[in-house]
DNA sequence: GTCTATATAGCGATAGAC
DNA sequence: GTCTATCGCTATATAGAC
């Protein structure tokens, strides 16, 4: 066919449709083939847009990430240093960001830092904490801690923890039962678990702040 | 050749030379014919001990987890009942289990469920907790948080989390700078993120755990 | 510079012979 | 329970049309 008088590609709709993709069918639908198809184009066109398919992966997880809100980290200062609020409307804004594309949860992984969104929000967090009173040292534990709680959230919620089946488990595992572990009740009780979780971490900084501030 | 007068391959050792080809080389290294290689054998010979290869991949999670440590729980009761020692001991040989193959870790994203020592993980927490004194219901959401917690750290410490070339953040993340991002830095830095937020996560556990036995 | 066509090497997995 | 042969699939390199 040779070059048509407009492009039919681009990196933004390449991407963009991955995620569309990922989102309906699931991440290994997402083949460079399948697509291309999608996309209307045979399959190596991609390649004048995209290096590899895991720069694209990364692009997709970028996206989801892109839409983790930040902004409460900018309020704070030495007169409004509610830290705490600020972590907990990230924590969720953040949860919510996965769960409306659970399907790229294996991708988020591998390499959070590799894309512009994984470390805006770092720079976002660590400088909210910092104005609003954390020692620098102490500031990026708090961010990394509490990144690591909400991704750890996210693989054990959407990555389907538990069969369906219960019956597998019967005699086997004495404490457990099968109400524990059925996938309908599954989500409830991630999201009880979410939320207290979250709770006792920021329960616990707030303590850490408290013999810092005395200390 | 035929059938050979003893079996060349166990399921046990195919897992296990597996698991030792991704430390060495990496999860992507393990494909069947390199496995098969890595044997003695040839590849479709696998299919006889294993029936896909998610369920090879599931196993070798499956033998990581074996390592991690659950007897503190069996000794939790109403007069012992100091469950937070218990749940920081047991964070920490978990974490120790991933870190010694952290190659694995994106094998552990799918699925902590669908394998024997996940369960026998989820059942000997959740019984601990239930003989030191917390409610079923509460005690659910405390075993999933702390393992979101150690998951979520394994996944922000050992898949790399930031690039190793720190002049990429020049200037456009004003509060980071090479200093906190540097790959030779980002162990010491995982280290105290997880103490700390450790520490942060029980001290609020302890918190809603008091006010319970008030309520 | 953006597409198509073609080709390569490797993947997971199956069938059937011994 | 292993082999060989093979299938359909993958990511990707390269060449050439426009």
């Amino acid at each position: 066919m040779g070059r048509p008088p407009h492009p039919l590609l681009s990196r933004d709709r390449i991407v963009s449709t991955a995620l569309a993709l990922a989102d309906s069918e699931g991440l290994e639908a997402v083949s460079t083939r399948r697509l291309a198809a999608e996309l209307g184009v045979a399959g190596p066109s991609l390649y004048n847009h995209v290096g590899t398919k895991e720069e694209l992966l990364d692009d997709m997880v970028d996206v989801v990430l892109a839409r983790v809100d930040t902004s409460m980290f900018d309020e704070l200062s030495a007169t409004n240093s509610d830290w705490r609020a600020a972590l907990e409307k990230w924590a969720r804004t953040y949860r919510e960001a996965i769960a409306a594309h659970p399907n790229i949860v294996p991708a988020l992984a591998t390499g959070l830092g590799r894309r512009p969104n994984g470390l805006r929000i770092a720079d976002a967090v660590f400088g909210g904490l910092v104005s609003a009173g954390w020692p620098r040292r102490e500031a990026i534990s708090v961010g990394a801690a509490m990144r690591y709680f909400v991704l750890g959230s996210a693989l054990g919620s959407f990555a389907s923890a538990f069969p369906a089946d219960a019956a597998v488990y019967s005699n086997k595992y004495p404490h457990l039962d099968g109400a524990h572990l059925l996938a309908s009740r599954q989500q409830r009780v991630d999201r009880r678990a979410f939320d207290a979780g979250l709770q006792a971490v920021l329960d616990g900084l707030e303590l850490q702040y408290q013999l810092l501030s005395r200390g």
